[in-house]
DNA sequence: GTCTATACACAGATAGAC
DNA sequence: GTCTATCTGTGTATAGAC
């Protein structure tokens, strides 16, 4: 069921999806999407939560080098990877794809979660500051969004993905010695 | 005409414009428009155009410092300055907004020369690597999208600015020295 | 549970009178 | 040039038969 609303986001993009076609997907018409979600806006949601359910398992872990230079990388590169691999669920997580879309409160929790990590992370790297987490996130979506909607079968900026998580890196361990 | 089109861009969304209320704006019926303008995209191109054109206009200049760093600095201030002016002029700009709208070529040279411009400017500050103004528009457009997304009203984006630049300059400097 | 039929609301665009 | 009337299409959602 949302396997077919996925295949239709991949096909059309996320905001074109329409109720007949996700049946479609799976033989039926679209009233009887009504016995499985309670509207369109539900099924958003669900998709919106599984989205960032994905997201959480491919964050920094104990798997990942130590090293705050090298363990950047390895998470910059996933993340590319991750939004990439499915440019849909990179615009419903990271994107106001869907105008008037507002993920429930439980959605919302899920999306927090990925936010605390975050902190945790800058923390565990050695960042104390509140702003490292900020201007990461900033460095890293503006990188990947620039790769999806300028260039979006090459690497004009995937291959810079490694650069600026050095830059990012060094320059946050500099800030760090001044405090 | 794109007077009224721009206010109902701002109220309502960019994406979510109809020929009816900018028709309304104006004192006229939605098929009234269609003297000025040969269809709805081409209202969204022409006030495309017009965006990019204010845009080009607030680049930096020889009024701006002439040092890297707080040219960089002045640079990335008035582009959020921008930015936030008016919301659904940026995503209009900056943003994929309107599924299924594709620039005129004549307003794609427009976008174009806000990137020769840009280019130059990298030169013109010592940056000689194509890599520059890429890792730039990232990183800006990075923090402006952070700022206008989850942070409409503040500026927890917005005071990181003036580290971004500098984070940038240092780093891409360093670069330099070692070509 | 799934269907057909349909309500309802919008949109962009066109025809043709004035 | 501007209008009214309308076409055509698309969408979400509901009623009620099976």
């Amino acid at each position: 069921m949302l396997e077919a609303a996925w295949r239709v986001a991949r096909e059309r993009g996320i905001a074109a999806i329409t109720l007949r076609e996700v049946a479609s997907g799976v033989g039926m018409r679209a009233p009887s999407l009504y016995e499985y979600f309670e509207s369109k806006e539900a099924i958003y949601d669900a998709m919106f939560a599984e989205g960032y359910e994905a997201f959480l398992k491919i964050m920094p872990g104990p798997d990942d080098p130590s090293e705050p230079r090298p363990r950047a990388i390895a998470w910059i590169r996933r993340f590319f990877a991750f939004c990439r691999a499915d440019v849909a669920r990179y615009q419903l997580l990271f994107q106001p794809a869907i105008p008037g879309f507002h993920p429930s409160e439980d959605s919302m929790q899920l999306a927090g979660r990925a936010l605390t990590t975050l902190d945790r992370e800058m923390r565990a790297i050695g960042l104390t500051r509140p702003a490292a987490a900020d201007l990461w996130t900033a460095l890293v979506t503006g990188m990947v969004n620039q790769q999806i909607a300028n260039d979006p079968g090459g690497d004009r900026w995937e291959r810079l993905a490694d650069e600026a998580a050095a830059m990012f890196i060094d320059h946050m361990e500099r800030m760090e010695e001044l405090v």
